[in-house]
DNA sequence: AATATTTTCAATAGATCTATCGAAAAATAA
DNA sequence: TTATTTTTCGATAGATCTATTGAAAATATT
């Protein structure tokens, strides 16, 4: 009978750790070789156990994913709305965010790379949920942006929507460029990407040779 | 006998068009399954003929895959030499290294993403020609950064190895996003990039309120 | 038109993969 | 210890998927 919620207490927290251990199994093998080039057979390899066990703790791949996927955004909406909720600075805000975003790539990065590269294979009868939820963390992201150009901290006539987009893109290429080099940690990391989205990579003395984009 | 080198002109120029067709249909396919999730039933499909009818073009999967990436990479290193060795400013070389870089997202859409996307999976026995070219369009790249450094336009103690990563990683993200907003032509998302690596988003008079990052 | 070559196809071997089932093993409770 | 419940396992059905083969269809050549 394998259905944690009609356990009692004890018995339900075994089964509950046992099944963390399986989907963080699952997230490293989904990270590894992707989600369609992952067997079943990879997984329950991984934690040394027999193929068939692993659906005493999934009723189906599909759902493996789904649940890395869920546990892989676990508390994202909720530290940017208390980043967006502080009284600080728009450019500090906009820092924040960018290490709210890449802090689990340090502790769950098999989730995180799961999450980033195989969510599109999640079928469309499981996305919902995930649907709603990026589309919240999207929303406040874009308004610490629209904020910090509303104070005058941001250029005017920055596209919002656009650069929330093209930053949250920047973000999620981090774990596959962190690799290659292991002097600096992940915090480093985003404030390069924070330094480099705020301040350009131009002394601020110099004028540019090249012609600025113009919005559409 | 399917072999286009043994064929005369006519006949071989025949068979290299026909080839062409099939890697364009596997392109598709891959970047939009994956290319664990794409099939050669899914290929074969695309182009309305027999699943077996594809083995006369490449005998293996594998192969298709390798191709694909080949020419998707096709003339990046000769287009970018010829950047690094025009006479101009850093900051405009960059600029145009990056619309090198992001422009085939227009024309050959489902190769570019194939590459980005399903490299990964290509097996090691089939990956060192493109490694080497890979190798090759870097180094490039990280000489303009580090020439525009020499030369102080850009700021000193720029990163350039990491910068050329981050850099590179974040063209590679444009096909995903570029998607969600018809708006804007290729070329000035690839000037957003440029602005943003160049410039920043904050106002050139203001101050940062947050710290910045150090190198190590 | 008759022949030769190129291209496509149907059939299929062999491998692998997901998910199920009932039994064995392990853990817990009585 | 014995009985009960939870967890794991082997076997396997059924559905893929890759790649091969020899024949048929289409095209080109004589």
């Amino acid at each position: 009978m394998p259905d944690g919620a009609a356990k009692p207490g004890k018995m339900k927290d075994k089964y509950r750790q046992r099944q963390t251990e399986i989907f963080d199994a699952a997230a490293a093998v989904f990270a590894k070789k992707g989600y369609h080039g992952a067997s079943t057979s990879d997984i329950a390899a991984e934690l040394g156990v027999a193929q068939s066990s692993l659906y005493y703790y999934f009723k189906s791949k599909d759902e493996a994913l789904e649940k890395v996927c869920l546990h892989s955004i676990k508390g994202y909406v909720e530290r940017l709305q208390a980043i967006v909720a502080n009284n600080l600075p728009a450019d500090v805000k906009i820092r924040d965010a960018i290490h709210n975003h890449i802090e689990p790539v340090n502790y769950i990065p098999d989730y995180f790379l799961t999450f980033v590269g195989e969510l599109r294979y999640l079928p469309n009868n499981r996305r919902q949920k995930l649907n709603n939820m990026i589309a919240e963390y999207n929303a406040l992201f874009e308004q610490i942006l629209a904020d910090g150009v509303t104070d005058g901290f941001f250029i005017k006539g920055l596209d919002c929507h656009s650069t929330m987009l093209m930053l949250i893109a920047q973000c999620n290429t981090v774990p596959f460029w962190f690799g290659k080099f292991e002097h600096y940690s992940m915090d480093q990391l985003a404030n390069m990407l924070a330094d480099n989205f705020l301040l350009g990579a131009l002394p601020r003395a110099n004028k540019l040779n090249s012609i600025l984009g113009e919005p559409p």
